[in-house]
DNA sequence: GGCTCATATTTTTTT
DNA sequence: AATATGAGCC
């Protein structure tokens, strides 16, 4: 048996051994808060002799929850049975198959993404006669989402603005239309399950009798749904332990609101608070730039983080050309660390804000000849090969989601176009039953309006879809699924002979694979572990490869290396946070976060000009840069005070001005270079000028070059030499 | 009904 | 640049 207090610090241990009152556990980044909840778990099945059932542990993503749980199986040495562990969306999402009695839902509910949800939008604008142009589908979606985090149903829906009081109303259509498919979205999970907790005492008397303890990490971005929940779970024997960091709350977009802390403060009187501030990952010289960063932020509780790691090698700075030539830098930095034996690929990182950066990292890479692992963009779940497949699962489970239904009723494409299936869903209106009831009925010979090639493609279709619904108990998923996509002609659909088609094909065997993996497990687990994996969950951690992923989906991980790309006004902070009221600031603490993922070595990148939606643009260095006390960065970012054609300082100022002013004038009025002549550039070789001119206050010249093709230059940033 | 080509529109971040 | 939608043609 471990000790499980021994390798602990005075307040490691102090937060793992409370004692019958409420938990906020403050916790830095680097100041071993898994530890903390995985040994307070381990301390609390040991020492208090709790049994493991009886423990609630809700962790951020399922990659989290997997190794939570492992580490605790390590720490006991033994299986845990029993132990609830999962996010709030899988928690959530089993409870409600649970207590299905008391929702308008069927246990046998399907779970719609955000696209789903999506098109569930546009068809409630399209019942209600609303143009989705006046009233776009994703603003309307947004704010729904946001009612629903705030725990306000349909009829709670108050209008403040015509905007508003229209939303309203697609959200009650929206919900109708949710029921009527046996579909929650991921809102619902929790709205649901925090309503039924908060409503009905018997329900909630029997929750807060089955756990005795709830844990609760990543505390900072609970929204108040969830934050309900938790109150409603922990407000009986209030062993509630929560372990946040206010400073690393990045959820505000999706409805987080970090003022929960003050929230369970006021409620669970008497809470314990233990700050973790002794940081165990990163050298000093990484913790001070990431303080200076996030110490600018307003109204912030400082705290003081410390390491014993002291000094370090300073962050590197890096000023690029473009986003080439910054996907290059990273590339050949590893490249260079690697050789030398200073780093395992596997110890590195690139962080950026969008998934579309990873466009230009990914071909650095692949030009290298290097492997990569990337987390999230073009998700797996979300190819539109393995959508149709698992939307054909859905139907075979719930045949009353229209949603897959529409999808797939004609994918491959047979013979049931706009028409027919408009024509359907006026027949099952006038049934007034849903489009399953009228396809069903309809294989089943009833009188219908249909006759011809139309009958008998929706006869057909109908028919394929109950024979599979009549043997799907018998067989396991990968079964199922070799079922219908034999039945379905999806092979032959697919893979038409182009490298795509043979992509596609591929994927829908890794699918198969995936399912394979799930053996024995049924339909209905199958679905829902599909429909709430996150990209982070799926991170293959064997592979020795460097690591592309967004600041975002970094919380919670550590590297040796970090590169964070694209420090650019804009892009961090992203142009769409400048008008939100806390958007900046949450910006602050997503670098911040990034930042504090390293342990040895951080390198911040910007790009003086960068291609936005096939444009190319003069970029502005980000303004969290100018937080960073210099003498903690080398590079090839000259000081501010030794800047003699600083050409971004300058715009800089031209976009910053606040007044009407005019934005200060440039020198170079006059051009260097001249069409025709003849040039020397140290990188790109030979060649002629074929165009120059003053663009913003900067000499732009574009020149072709013998070796490397047509480039547009700025003349100061890449001075060349004039041949004749 | 289905396919091809042209136009519009897009990108924050995620369960 | 890349994808989604829509018009027009087969």
């Amino acid at each position: 048996m471990t000790d499980l207090l021994s390798g602990l610090n005075p307040q490691q241990r102090d937060a793992v051994t409370v004692d019958g009152s409420p938990a906020l556990v403050l916790a830095g980044p680097g100041s071993g808060k898994t530890r903390v909840l995985t040994h307070r778990v381990a301390w609390l099945i040991q020492a208090q002799e709790v049994v493991p059932h009886r423990i609630m542990a809700v962790t951020f993503t399922n990659k989290a929850a997997r190794e939570m749980r492992h580490r605790i199986e390590e720490l006991l040495g033994g299986r845990l049975r029993g132990l609830e562990i999962g996010t709030f969306h899988a928690i959530c999402a089993r409870i409600l198959r649970r207590e299905a009695d008391f929702i308008p839902l069927g246990p046998d509910y399907v779970i719609y993404d955000t696209p789903d949800q999506l098109s569930l939008v546009k068809q409630a604008l399209a019942d209600l006669n609303m143009d989705d142009k006046r009233f776009p589908p994703t603003r309307m979606h947004n704010m729904i989402s946001r009612a629903k985090n705030e725990l306000i149903e349909p009829e709670l829906y108050r209008s403040e603005s015509y905007f508003a009081e229209a939303a309203g109303r697609v959200y009650e259509r929206y919900m109708e239309l949710l029921v009527a498919n046996n579909a929650a979205d991921f809102d619902d999970l929790l709205m649901r399950t925090a309503l039924l907790l908060a409503e009905n005492a018997a329900v909630r008397e029997r929750y807060q009798r089955r756990y005795d303890h709830v844990l609760v990490d990543e505390f900072q971005d609970t929204n108040m749904a969830q934050y309900s929940l938790l109150r409603d779970l922990g407000s009986g024997h209030r062993n509630v332990f929560c372990v946040g960091d206010p400073d690393q709350s990045i959820y505000g977009w999706r409805g987080a609101d970090y003022r929960n802390v003050q929230r369970f403060e006021e409620n669970f009187t008497g809470a314990e608070t233990i700050l973790l501030e002794q940081n165990y990952r990163s050298t000093q010289v990484i913790l001070d730039v990431a303080m200076a960063v996030i110490d600018k932020a307003p109204g912030r509780k400082k705290k003081k983080l410390f390491t014993d790691r002291e000094g370090g090698p300073n962050v590197t700075l890096y000023e690029s050309y473009d986003e080439r030539d910054e996907a290059q830098f990273v590339v050949e930095t590893i490249a260079g660390l690697v050789a030398t034996a200073e780093a395992n690929p596997g110890d590195c990182a690139v962080m950026y804000r969008t998934n579309a950066q990873s466009r230009a990292l990914e071909d650095a890479f692949l030009r290298a000849g290097l492997p990569y692992k990337l987390v999230g963009a073009i998700r797996f779940y979300q190819r539109r090969e393995i959508k149709d497949l698992i939307a054909y699962l859905r139907v075979v489970y719930n045949p009353n989601d229209s949603v897959s239904l529409n999808r797939i009723i004609n994918v491959p494409t047979r013979g049931i176009g706009q028409k027919t299936l408009g024509n359907l869903k006026i027949w099952a209106e006038k049934r007034s039953g849903t489009l399953w009831e009228a396809l069903d009925a309809l294989a089943r010979g009833e009188d219908s309006p249909f006759t011809g090639r139309a009958l008998n493609a929706l006869r057909g279709f109908a028919q394929m879809v109950r024979g599979w619904r009549e043997v799907a108990r018998e067989l396991s998923v990968p079964e199922v699924l070799d079922l219908v996509i034999d039945e379905t002609g999806f092979h032959d659909a697919l893979d038409d002979g182009t490298e795509e088609g043979a992509e596609r094909w591929e994927n829908v065997v890794e699918l198969r694979n995936v399912a394979a993996e799930y053996e024995g497990l049924n339909l209905e687990t199958f679905l829902e572990e599909v429909a709430l994996v996150s990209d982070v969950d799926n991170l293959p951690d064997d592979a020795d490869a460097p690591t592309l992923l967004t600041l975002h989906s970094a919380k919670g991980l550590e590297f040796p290396l970090v590169f964070i790309v694209g420090l650019e006004e804009g892009l961090l902070p992203h142009q769409r946070s400048f008008d939100e009221p806390d958007g900046i600031d949450e910006e602050r603490r997503l670098l911040y976060v990034g930042m504090t993922r390293a342990q040895d070595r951080l390198f911040l990148l910007y790009a003086f000009r960068r291609t936005v939606w096939g444009d190319n643009a003069i970029s502005l260095p980000s303004r969290f840069l100018d937080d960073i006390p210099e003498e903690l960065l080398s590079g090839n970012v000259p000081l501010r005070s030794e800047r003699t054609t600083p050409a971004w300082a300058d715009y800089k100022r031209a976009i910053t001005w606040e007044s009407d002013a005019a934005p200060p004038q440039k020198a170079a009025q006059t051009t260097t270079y001249r069409p025709g002549q003849r040039v020397s550039h140290a990188k790109f070789g030979e060649g002629v000028v074929i165009e120059s001119r003053v663009t913003a206050g900067e000499e732009e010249v574009s020149v072709a070059f013998e070796e490397s093709g047509l480039k547009r230059l700025i003349a100061s940033m890449a001075p060349m030499q004039i041949l004749d």
